[in-house]
DNA sequence: AATGCGCATTAACCCGGGTTAAGAGGAGCG
DNA sequence: CGCTCCTCTTAACCCGGGTTAATGCGCATT
């Protein structure tokens, strides 16, 4: 038994049109979305009224707020569909009980979380130690496709600083490359 | 079976004086500890000699390189004792075979994994979000002990500044102290 | 008492990013 | 075609935090 065979018999189809949203800041939505197309952005409304942005997530990402599960809150954060997209949706209780009943569930889901944290880490160490520039950059390596699909102004938001400051870092960035090389 | 038995069946005492380092970046240690007694520091040296401090660790708590396990890596961080301290050093293999052997050690990891998820969640979202002066204030409602028990500079790599610029957070809020109530 | 060391404070200067506002370029639509 | 909306860019100004360096202070050592 598998978290994909668990998919396959209890998950139900969700589909969202480019703006729409799977469940919101406040929603009591216990459930595991798994992407299967599209593009989608996790983002959380501060009390300023200013966005931040969490993750983007592609196919085959997994989410769901673990602290509507976790403590019975209510969900942390938003999830909204940057183009059409289609889900499976989960209910972690299917889930849990499932990594109850068998081995491998657990282990997977001990796997994912375990990933999940380092993702988290990896993160916490970037915005901590590296300036916005660099951030920049290595999102540019890692994920050129993204850079394409989102506007700038969420890009910036992931990155943690205004669209008027990406645009001066991307500035900055093309000037010294073209006047580094000598 | 509880992770609690396994400690008491197959951990080590490691006993570490003040200074004293459980283990360091790049080391191939593949251990949970667990803090008994003491308070220690977990700690990133970043690539241009910094120092960034990751977390704080009181008795009760529990830490090691996941990724040193997870993917067969080395340690990303140091631990080291800020007080004479005493931890127990558990295998993750035995860890991991426990996990895989009772569905209670599973469930504890899944919770322990998730807690700790959430905690480093809520600290992105505070790294984002909330200017410094704010993470210092909100630090020392929430540990007070804490701020007296560690130097100034390391409660600064904590909240990613550095000691000068706590030193002015610091006067700037009694200022506003002093000169705020009428 | 004198020396040295670690830690905290304060000041002066610089720079990155926030804020606000203005304008430029496209895309869709009447 | 002109209109609006959206995204991105650019500029001007401000402010928080980094950097460096000087000073003060407690504490341990001798």
């Amino acid at each position: 038994m598998s978290i994909d065979q668990l998919l396959k018999e209890h998950a139900q189809t969700k589909s969202l049109v480019k703006g729409a949203h799977a469940f919101r800041q406040g929603d009591r939505d216990e459930s595991l979305y798994v992407v299967q197309t599209g593009l989608l952005k996790a983002y959380y409304i501060l009390p300023d009224g200013k966005e931040s942005i969490k993750t983007f997530l592609k196919p085959g990402s997994m989410i769901g707020s673990l602290s509507a599960n976790y403590n019975g809150g209510a969900c942390t954060f938003n999830l909204v569909a940057l183009q059409d997209a289609r889900l499976s949706q989960l209910p972690f209780t299917v889930l849990l009980e499932g990594a109850r009943k068998s081995h491998e569930i657990a282990r997977e889901v001990i796997e994912f979380l375990l990933a999940l944290y380092m993702k988290k880490e990896q993160r916490e160490y970037e915005l901590l130690s590296l300036p916005a520039a660099e951030r920049y950059q290595r999102l540019c390596a890692e994920d050129p496709d993204l850079i394409e699909q989102v506007t700038q102004n969420d890009i910036a938001l992931y990155l943690g600083i205004t669209p008027v400051a990406l645009s001066r870092i991307k500035k900055r960035l093309q000037l010294s490359e073209d006047g580094g090389h000598h």
